[in-house]
RNA sequence: GGUAACGUGGCCGAGUGGCUAGGCUCAGCUCUGCAAAAGCUGCUACAGCGGUUCGAAUCCGCUCGUUACCUCCA
């Protein structure tokens, strides 16, 4: 089963064989959100779409650094000018500092990726706690002649790097088409080029967020931050960087820019993976377009594009269900299919766990172990060939008709090997829960079980069955329940 | 306008030259006190038209349609 893992790599356009720089050391780094607003279906997309490499790659026994940013400060609502900060702009709207709607996002934001079983990075990185990297980050880029500063900005000289280095190599961009086609923007008066991006941007007097720098008072363009983060974090050379397919221009392509142009002289990442957008009506998730769905009413179900709610693990699933490069359209339908799919995998699960081997074997069926184990194979065949958790899914669904007939006898557990049986088991059980990240979600209410136990328990005591009544309550004892038969009826406490 | 994708059966969604993807839905069967679960079987797939090939959903061309990026977005 040594199969090597296939990853797509945005920069040759080609799927690859991963290979560590240095293993089994792997860095990586994926761009996390701006945290200005409720976390959405997109965020929950790429999260889990690199939640499930984080995972896969320690399942292949890689020691993986994770590092995934949060943008604090820097991303401005349009390339002009005049351009505020989305940050300061929710700030100005909620009447707090930016720092509160910085942490209260956070907050939400981690409580949702929490829900949706997203295992945390291992370091995340702010840009605000980064501004001396960044303007490190400017000198060297300014020293080596590929930016130049304006009226108290920096901004990266894209057509003087372009004649020595490639802008566009990562997102297919061509500078002389870019040139040509670019749209007229507000305020670029002191830009010498459209193309050019911001590195350090002036602060107006009534902006809140502003940091002291060698060119005055301001704070850091966008791009930067990635750039400076990883290097500090992963090194000037890492192994993976990953983002939304919306990001790959004019965000990553920057970053490279920026490490090229810097000291670092290198692309940053050796493999740059994107995911692709979730879509609604065949249309693109966006802010812009006012289409999105937030988490937390996905969670709900209080949405006008909502008929029910959906619990975290069926949207993980859902996902799932779907290769990340492929865009993925939201319905109301593909939810509840993708939540009845999620339940069937986890009630294989518990099937899984009954299944014993029989103390004697029986003659032994060489075809169906054969299947079995090519079944089990396949799930790995899946995510080797770039992380295709759809297609592992589709061989976990196939792994797991043969464990329910082996559960209902319509397969003899006894003519298997042994060993064939735990390959299943541990297959099984290994992608669904530690790769796949997808766990049990209960939908079963203690109280209300409770209740009903209580309501036997009534039963059996005016039909004067003291025997079952004794039985009721000891069983609930050992969880820890006692029954309390009051004059006014029967209820129950912790035991004390 | 430039660039890049995509168009698969009722729905979602894999699949890059020949081998049943899978899930959901629907119908039937087995099992069953009734049901459910599970298993089995079935249901008009590969936008259209050409071409390459012994053979194409898969390669090439054209047509039609949809989308993304080029502005903030995961």
């Amino acid at each position: 089963m040594q199969q090597k893992l296939n990853l797509y790599n945005t920069l040759t356009r080609k799927k690859e064989a991963f290979e560590p720089l240095h293993a089994p050391f792997v860095g990586m780094y994926v761009c996390g959100p701006t945290v200005y607003g409720e976390p959405h279906l997109g965020h929950a997309r790429s999260a889990v779409t690199y939640d499930v490499l984080y995972r896969y790659l320690k399942h292949l026994e890689y020691k993986v650094r994770f590092v995934r940013n949060i943008t604090d400060v820097g991303h401005l609502e349009n390339d002009a000018d005049e351009g505020e900060d989305k940050i300061q702009k929710r700030a100005k709207l909620e009447h707090l500092e930016p720092m509160e709607v910085v942490q209260h996002y956070t907050n939400v934001y981690h409580q949702d990726m929490d829900k949706l079983n997203v295992l945390r990075p291992d370091i995340e990185p702010r840009a605000s706690g980064h501004i001396i990297e960044q303007i490190e980050m400017i000198q060297e880029i300014l020293q080596n002649g590929l930016a130049y500063e304006a009226n108290g900005s920096v901004y990266f000289d894209v057509q003087a790097y372009n004649k020595d280095h490639n802008y566009g190599k990562l997102s297919g961009r061509v500078v002389e088409d870019l040139l040509a086609n670019t749209r007229e923007l507000e305020g670029q008066g002191e830009k010498r080029s459209s193309l050019d991006f911001a590195l350090w941007k002036k602060a107006s007097p009534t902006h809140i967020m502003r940091w002291p720098s060698p060119w005055g008072d301001g704070f850091p363009g966008w791009h930067l931050e990635c750039s400076a983060m990883s290097r500090k974090y992963l090194g000037t050379t890492f192994d993976i960087h990953g983002g939304g397919l919306d990001l790959m221009f004019p965000h990553h392509e920057c970053e490279i820019a920026q490490s090229q142009a810097s000291n670092s002289h290198t692309d940053a990442a050796r493999y740059w993976i994107h995911n692709n957008m979730i879509t609604v009506n065949g249309q693109k998730m966006g802010k812009s377009l006012g289409n999105f769905i937030n988490l937390s009413d996905l969670f709900s179900g209080n949405h006008e594009l909502l008929e029910a709610k959906y619990s975290p693990m069926t949207i993980r699933f859902f996902i799932l269900q779907a290769h990340y490069r492929s865009t993925l359209d939201f319905s109301n339908e593909a939810l509840q299919a993708a939540r009845k799919g999620y339940t069937k995998l986890m009630n294989g699960l518990r099937v899984l766990d009954k299944l014993q081997y029989p103390a004697e074997a029986a003659e032994p069926d060489a075809k169906l172990n054969e299947d079995l184990l090519k079944l089990t194979e396949d799930c790995f065949r899946g995510m080797n060939d770039d992380l295709n958790t759809a297609r592992t899914i589709a061989s976990l669904f196939n792994l797991l008709k043969k464990i329910n007939s082996l559960y209902l006898g319509q397969l003899q557990i006894a003519s298997l090997e042994k060993s064939t049986l735990e390959t299943v088991q541990s297959t099984y059980r290994e992608l669904v829960l530690d790769v796949l990240g997808l766990k049990e979600e209960s939908t079963a209410h203690a109280e209300e079980m409770l209740d009903l136990v209580l309501n036997f328990y009534k039963e059996a005591k005016e039909a004067k069955a003291y025997d079952k009544v004794d039985a009721i309550r000891a069983e609930l004892k050992k969880q820890g329940i006692v029954i309390k038969d009051l004059k006014t009826g029967i209820d129950w406490a912790y035991e004390e």
